[in-house]
DNA sequence: AAGGCGGGGCT
DNA sequence: AGCCCAGCCTT
């Protein structure tokens, strides 16, 4: 006795435990699958059935979505989200009612031309409702192929789709292209779920290779954060005896209100700096760069440790302070000119 | 508080 | 092609 593939342990795996008795799977028809498809995009399925089933109550028939007022299909969809989907909804009633004769369009070209309906959805309508071999790739079977050959990478990203893609059609069935993707859809979102996934009771948990490796939940890979910008500044700690000179910064903004050093563009512009503020520089030490990080941007500091002696006749100034290292005054610091200033007691 | 979801629209 | 968005929900 051969190995089972793939596809034969989802299917056997269906039998047992696939879900059955859902409202869209009830005298099955392209329509039903159709609109439960794009529900479920956004939805989980609890929630989908009670919409589901006031959405056939009202517009059973694909006629009666493309003529029903545009208010209603809103209203139908309240609470869902996503609201230009409905109006897509109703767009694509009334292209097959018009251009197909009420009859859904049976390949998958066809299909992905109408709108708000994709590959994947395309692929739930062929397989679930026309039994014929398609795959989808919603979100569910991506993690479970992401799992399954522990695929590297974020499945957002081109590349690794068009492979999740590929290995989507090439597991598709021949037979039974209907209950294998439903299976897949329920595999998904009943076992390997995204948290938690419960791999002793999966029908593909000997090959799945992020379980080999117990690694499970590493996969799919997360959308990697965006490098954020990156700015640099030059910070002189401007040093006398006990004390370094901080000034205020505006009431807006970034650090707004807060006391920090200067900001300047460059180690060139020290010096500069140093005699318009009537500082006569004794000795210089560059200190570790430090990087801190913003919400929107990474700022990198380039610290200059600076020993001073200030102007005898130094003119002070409300936005100007010598702080005081041992007896620190209470004022509010920026939390890197904190860091900065514990480094050079 | 952040990130996922499938497709559309913009650059 | 790659990026961002929608609106609600889960973690």
């Amino acid at each position: 006795m051969t190995e089972k593939s793939f596809a034969q342990k989802v299917l056997a795996w269906y039998e047992q435990h696939g879900r059955k008795h859902l409202p869209w799977q009830q005298d099955i028809t392209p329509y039903k699958v159709w609109v439960s498809e794009i529900m479920l995009q956004q939805t989980q399925v609890s929630t989908v059935i009670n919409y589901f089933s006031r959405f056939m109550e009202a517009l059973p028939t694909i006629k009666s979505l493309a003529e029903a007022p545009q208010d209603e299909v809103l209203h139908l969809w309240t609470g869902l989200g996503y609201y230009t989907r409905a109006r897509n909804l109703q767009k694509t009633a009334q292209i097959i009612q018009h251009e197909y004769q009420g009859n859904f369009p049976n390949t998958l070209e066809a299909l992905i031309k109408l709108p708000g309906v994709g590959r994947s959805t395309a692929g739930a309508i062929l397989s679930l409702s026309m039994n014929q071999r398609a795959a989808i790739l919603d979100g569910n079977v991506k993690r479970v192929l992401c799992r399954y050959f522990a695929i590297e990478g974020y499945p957002g990203d081109a590349k690794v789709s068009n492979k999740l893609w590929q290995l989507a059609e090439d597991l598709t069935p021949y037979e039974r292209v209907n209950h294998y993707t439903q299976a897949m859809m329920d595999i998904g979102a009943t076992v390997c779920t995204r948290s938690k996934p419960v791999c002793l009771i999966c029908p593909v948990q000997t090959d799945c290779q992020a379980r080999k490796y117990a690694s499970i939940t590493d996969y799919p890979h997360p959308k990697p954060k965006k490098e954020l910008p990156k700015k640099q500044t030059v910070m002189p700690l401007f040093k006398c005896q006990n004390s370094v000179l901080l000034y205020q910064r505006p009431n807006i903004g970034l650090w707004a209100g807060l006391w920090s050093l200067p900001e300047l563009g460059s180690y060139d512009e020290i010096e500069k700096y140093a005699q318009q503020q009537g500082l006569q520089m004794i000795k210089l030490k560059p200190l570790e760069k430090l990087i801190h990080t913003f919400s929107h941007f990474q700022l990198t500091i380039e610290p200059y440790l600076i020993e001073v002696i200030p102007a005898i006749n130094e003119i002070a100034e409300s936005k100007k302070i010598w702080y005081n290292l041992i007896e620190p005054q209470r004022l509010g610091l920026a939390a890197p000119v904190k860091k900065l200033l514990t480094k050079v007691i």
